[in-house]
RNA sequence: GCUGAAGUGGUGGAAUUGGUAGACACGUUGGACUUAAAAUCCAAUGUCCCCUGGGACGUACGGGUUCAAGUCCCGUCUUCAGUACCA
């Protein structure tokens, strides 16, 4: 009987499902395990191998765990928001929940071929209204919390208003709105409703506010920081403009301390919790003031170097600093003016390539030195962010290379303070090794010390105090798209209110198109049905709501939010999702799941969502953790990234007479190097002929080719190219002696256009999924990315068939009760050790390896026992599922080889009496010799010593030295 | 520039605390079976040198520590990924 792969895996894929196998239940005397992949976007072109090769390493992990005896939750769902189906929408009109439902469905099919043990029972959705019901309701706590920095927490808005109507905002120590104006109980009393929605509004951990936003033309929305890759958009690679706009925010810096912290208490990869580091951007320094002459206004700046505060020689400030306007003078004006429209017109991705060409205009302005009193000219340039600290540095030229090299080009002063430290190359920027000088009160401190007596200083001029700095920004939430959760809002008078949970959710309208309106409002602003019913609760006609935004309405219709969110709002919260399976309509999660689940145990996933998905969900955890929703501060205990699979691309030569092809094309093997031939070559002659072509040179260009139509071998099937375009009908192919031509390879990434993409569909139909599953672990470690090549997939399947021989042949099963022998037994035992070690070190590419030497060597042994056949089969089981349930079922078990646990590895098996010694001189191996265990050291060297082959290698000298370490090896040094 | 990861046969990759480098596969070559192909099985396969037997070299490069280094230390180069005027 031979291996009919596909009938078994349809069988044992039938039978999980049926039976729900892989049910995870929120009650179990077992100690839970929980195994997530990151969530997939259902996209229309279907998975190719390399996205199941994180899922194939969680499965095996979650079906070890089962085996290892643990409750284990390995669920599976879709981030199906997004971008790629709403484009398709504008292009055809179809509805992005249709074109999404379509490609779940392949998403689906794809997955359940390849035999993941996933609990499709609690799969969610993001689009799902049941799932976005929860997201909506997440939004509202965040608007309904503010952040407490006393208790290091968010609290809930009531607090807020509890003190501001006991005692005003003076002593109230929130993380929010810069822009804040001290008030007491009593005028906080005396407000309007409005004016006070307005300053709760400055306080909230989501807030609606007028900034400054990468707003895309192309997609006709605004992008996240990282959403943007250099300069221009993730998805499609549009240009990214500046553009003020009022857009719902997510404090998420009120969070960055917490976050910083606890990288400390997950076991993620370092590179990880370095770029998180690093987005945070945590910097310790100063906050400085300077007082501009002849001005009321005071300039506020940030440095990291308070110790070289004497060292000032000028003020720069961000081209969009409001206070430009206000301090430069008139003589100066047309000069400044000029520079801030030149720099505006510069997109972001310019103002990155260029960053050598130094600008900058002088205000007339001068600041006034806190300590020196001396006057500081104020510049502009566009070296200083207005988006990081203040949008304005204290100018060190001495040691700051872009201050130096602004000073340089605009002849500004460069007072050196540092103790023998030649600075006329360069400025110096090292805090080490330093000693300032020239600083009055800080002359002959070193940096630490200078810093700190230098803040101590100006705080007792009440002119600074030292500040801790972040980089990380507030999180744009408005999204100006259709396909995205709609925010549960409406307008009063032009402020925000929210939509009582008990109505969500606020489903998506239906819009005739999916592109903005003439007017450029988001796509719901083509919504008729798209306002709300203060008094009926409900979403109705537009022609119900006769207020704009700012207005009041006398019937109680107002209209609606037009944007909706980003992304990253539905996977920020759904591995909680998952933990309930029973009462999601009444709760996100309840609180026995919570309890029970916890968090992620293990997460697999790849690591571009480093900054974006893995820092929102740290963020939405921990605030979700301080309003009680749920008891954990991380959502992800341990992560793995898993690395990317390349394609191995296939490259025919075509001959060409300028830019035109002349449709013939050669086989790689007859060119080397460059790419053009000439008439030293062997086949010239027939290249000649055949190209019909005059002169004594052909160039050659290379032209990709699919790789499907590569047989073994790099093989071209010549038929399959001929076919594949009408230009190609007409191929004329010169050909290696043996009449094959062959293709020339190379890795390059994965992608259409590079027609390197193999699916899995193709595969599991030839080689069956559990050939997949493993030949995607034996590629390689599981962290590093790697090249596919489908042809040594037949190194596994042949693996598979052989180990089918051992158990079945043609009369029926071979398996018996025979007694295991000595080496059979030490075989299934060390195989035993080694998985074991294997999967709870990610190493599943090594396991792959140890399966076959086992198979091999008990096909050697003859072995047909059933003591040592039925316990291999679970080792396998998690990476060969189907193959394992049906031996198991062959061998007469009734209950799926899942549950079966995972046998007991016995170091007693792999005791040796002997040791074959490798017998080394001066470092060397030059033989070995097979001695019992249990020799002692001076016996090991009188045998070794007197052994023939020592005394040829010694050749008569004497050794100076034999070192003997018992049971490892013997060396002689002479 | 900075940060992180890596560099081992023709290819993917093994090698536990320093202890027989190249496991396991792919590919290649030769052979068996077959009318033939596929499939399967067997053998060889790091490079170089001489006939067996062995010898020399060999884990990016240059040094070092050690009886012994792919592994540890110092320096250099290369590749990949992330990040970039962050004051």
């Amino acid at each position: 009987m031979n291996y009919h792969f596909n009938d078994i895996e349809a069988k044992w894929q039938k039978y999980w499902a049926e039976n729900q196998t892989f049910k995870a239940s929120n009650t179990s005397d077992k100690p839970k395990y929980y195994v997530l992949d990151m969530f997939p976007y259902p996209s229309g072109a279907g998975l190719h191998v390399g996205h199941p090769l994180g899922y194939i390493a969680s499965d095996i992990y979650a079906r070890y765990k089962r085996h290892k005896g643990f409750n284990v939750l390995h669920p599976q769902g879709y981030d199906s928001f997004g971008l790629p189906a709403e484009q398709y929408a504008i292009q055809t009109g179809q509805h992005p929940a249709i074109t999404t439902d379509t490609n779940i469905k392949t998403y689906r099919r794809q997955l359940d071929q390849i035999g993941f043990s996933f609990d499709w029972s609690r799969e969610v959705r993001t689009s799902s209204p049941e799932y976005y019901k929860w997201t909506q309701w997440i939004f509202i706590q965040l608007f309904e919390s503010w952040y407490n920095k006393d208790n290091n927490q968010a609290e809930s808005v009531d607090t807020l208003i509890l003190k501001f109507s006991s005692e005003g905002n003076a002593h109230i120590n929130a993380d929010c709105d810069a822009d804040i104006t001290i008030f007491s109980s009593e005028e906080w009393s005396a407000l309007s409703s409005e004016q006070q929605q307005d300053i709760l509004l400055k306080y909230r951990l989501t807030y609606l506010a007028e900034t400054e936003v990468n707003w895309c033309p192309a997609l006709g929305t605004v992008l996240a920081n990282d959403e943007i890759v250099n300069g221009v958009s993730e998805r499609g690679g549009h240009s990214v403009m500046r553009k003020k706009m009022t857009q719902w925010s997510m404090r998420i810096s009120a969070y960055a301390e917490r976050l910083l912290q606890g990288l400390e208490t997950i076991d993620w990869t370092d590179s990880l919790k370095e770029s998180q580091r690093n987005w945070i951007g945590k910097s310790v320094g100063a906050s400085v003031v300077f007082n501009v002459n002849n001005h009321d206004e005071v300039i506020e700046v940030f440095t990291t170097r308070p110790d070289t505060i004497f060292g000032v020689s000028f003020m720069t400030l961000a081209p969009e600093h409001d206070l430009v306007s206000k301090i430069t003078t008139a003589d100066q004006n047309a000069h400044v003016e000029a520079y801030i429209q030149a720099t505006a017109k510069r997109s972001e991705r310019d103002r990155m390539a260029d960053v050598k060409t130094i600008s900058g205009a002088f205000t007339g302005a001068y600041a006034e030195h806190p300590f020196t009193k001396e006057p500081l000219p104020i510049w502009i340039g566009d070296y200083v962010l207005a988006g990081y600290g203040t949008g304005a540095v204290m100018s060190v030229p001495c040691g700051d290379q872009r201050d130096y090299d602004f000073a340089n080009h605009f002849n500004i002063a460069i007072p050196n303070i540092f103790e023998g430290i030649d600075i006329s190359e360069e400025a110096y920027g090292s805090k080490d090794n330093v000693k300032i000088a020239n600083s009055d009160f800080l002359n002959g401190l070193n940096y630490k010390k200078a810093s700190k007596t230098a803040i101590y200083e100006l705080e007792k001029l009440g002119q600074g105090e030292g500040k801790t700095n972040y980089r990380l920004r507030d999180a744009v939430f408005s999204r100006q798209r259709y396909w995205g959760e709609p925010f549960p809002v409406y307008y009063v008078k032009g402020k925000p209110q929210m939509i009582d949970k008990v109505h969500l959710p606020i489903r998506l309208p239906d819009v005739e198109k999916y592109l903005p309106t003439e007017t450029g409002e988001p796509p719901l602003g083509r919504a008729d049905v798209w306002a709300w019913c203060t008094k009926n609760n409900k979403v109705v006609s537009n022609d119900l709501c006769h207020s704009e935004q700012s207005e009041e309405s006398h019937n109680g219709v107002y209209p609606l939010e037009l944007n909706t969110m980003p992304g990253w709002a539905g996977s920020s919260w759904y591995f909680f999702r998952y933990m309930e399976d029973a009462m999601r309509d009444e709760t996100f999660a309840s609180e026995d799941a919570l309890n029970y689940w916890e968090n992620v145990d293990l997460y697999i996933g790849g690591s571009e969502h480093a900054t974006g998905h893995l820092l929102y969900s740290r963020f939405w955890v921990k605030f979700m953790k301080d309003r009680g929703f749920v008891n954990v501060e991380e959502p992800f205990k341990k992560l793995i990234n898993q690395g990317m699979i390349l394609g191995t691309s296939a490259f025919v030569y075509e001959a060409i007479h300028g830019e035109k092809s002349l449709h013939v094309y050669l086989s790689s093997d007859l060119i080397e190097g460059p790419n053009f031939i000439d008439s030293t070559h062997p086949k010239w002659g027939e290249i000649v002929n055949v190209c019909k072509i005059e002169g004594s040179k052909l160039n050659l260009r290379l032209i990709h080719t699919d790789v499907s139509f590569v047989i073994t071998s790099d093989e071209l099937d010549m038929e399959a190219f001929k076919n594949w375009r009408p230009e190609y009908k007409t191929a004329k192919f010169i050909t290696h002696e043996d009449k094959t031509f062959k293709v020339k390879r190379e890795v390059e990434k994965m992608s259409k256009s590079k027609y390197n993409v193999v699916k899995p569909d193709q595969i599991v139909k030839d080689y069956g999924a559990d050939s997949l599953r493993l030949y995607e672990m034996f590629l390689g470690p599981l962290e590093q990315a790697k090249p596919w090549n489908t042809a040594g997939i037949t190194g596994v399947h042949s693996f598979l068939k052989k180990l089918w021989k051992l158990y079945v042949d043609d009369n029926g099963l071979k398996v018996n009760d025979a007694e295991p022998t000595k080496d059979a037994l030490k075989t299934l035992h060390k195989t035993i050790k080694k998985v074991e070690e294997d999967i709870e070190n990610f190493s599943f590419n090594t396991s792959v390896s140890t399966f076959m030497i086992a198979s091999n060597e008990l096909t050697a042994l003859k072995c047909t026992s059933k003591a040592i056949l039925e316990p291999f089969l679970i080792l396998l089981s998690p990476y060969a599922p189907h193959i394992a349930e049906e031996l198991w079922s062959r061998l007469g078990n009734e209950q799926s080889i899942s549950i079966a646990s995972f046998p007991k590895f016995e170091e007693k098996y792999l005791v040796e009496s002997s040791k074959n010694y490798p017998i080394s001189f001066n470092g060397k191996m030059r033989f070995t010799l097979e001695l019992p265990m249990d020799m002692s050291k001076d016996d090991i060297e009188k045998t070794v010593m007197a052994h023939e082959k020592t005394i040829a290698q010694l050749d008569g000298r004497p050794p100076k030295k034999v070192i003997i370490v018992p049971g490892k090896i013997v060396n002689i040094v002479g």
